[in-house]
DNA sequence: CCCACAAGTCGCT
DNA sequence: AGCGACTTGTGGG
């Protein structure tokens, strides 16, 4: 199922994500951090349905990254654990400008003893932004970290104007 | 204020 | 089995 993830990148006025499809949905988004050598497969082998996700996965990535709310999600094929969807799927529900800490979504999940975990599964997301790891904060709004870059999750925050310590 | 430590869970070595 | 990771609350200097 790995063998088969189709990737594609996806072009905004802040760099190059690259999503990662599955025959089920989007499996993986990265940020454009390292300049991946842009392996563009060829449109032609790349079915309709695809197409059609990574359509969606480009308007939503657009919208957020100029604050505003995605009007729409493409179908999202995540791989992992009970404990780690649990988290990622509570993190989806955090509305758009809004911020939670991990001991809230530790609580959300019904674990409220396993924040710890929590940032750990945030660190395995693999689609930041359309799962907004990025809106999750340490208990005193401080910043705690990010492993797509801190500096993405500070812009992040600032285009959906979200407050946040240092 | 800064440092150390323990706790719940996962993934890599 | 051990350790670090997007943490947090507590305790001591």
């Amino acid at each position: 199922m790995k063998n088969s993830l189709l990737e594609i990148p996806v072009v905004t006025h802040d760099g190059n994500f690259v999503a990662r499809y599955s025959e089920k949905g989007l499996a993986e988004l990265s940020f454009p951090n390292s300049r991946v050598s842009a392996r563009v497969v060829k449109k032609e082998i790349i079915p309709a349905t695809i197409r059609g996700w990574q359509r969606v996965t480009e308007a939503a990535l657009k919208s957020i990254l100029a604050g505003r709310p995605p009007e729409k999600f493409p179908p999202l094929d995540l791989t992992g654990t009970d404990f780690q969807k649990s988290v990622w799927n509570a993190l989806r529900k955090i509305a758009f400008g809004k911020t939670k800490s991990y001991g809230e979504i530790a609580v959300v999940i019904g674990k409220p003893k396993a924040v710890r975990a929590v940032g750990g599964a945030c660190g395995a997301n693999p689609i930041p932004v359309l799962i907004p790891c990025h809106r999750v904060l340490a208990a005193n709004k401080k910043l705690g970290g990010f492993s797509g870059g801190l500096a993405w999750k500070r812009v992040l925050l600032a285009r959906e104007g979200i407050g946040f310590s240092l």
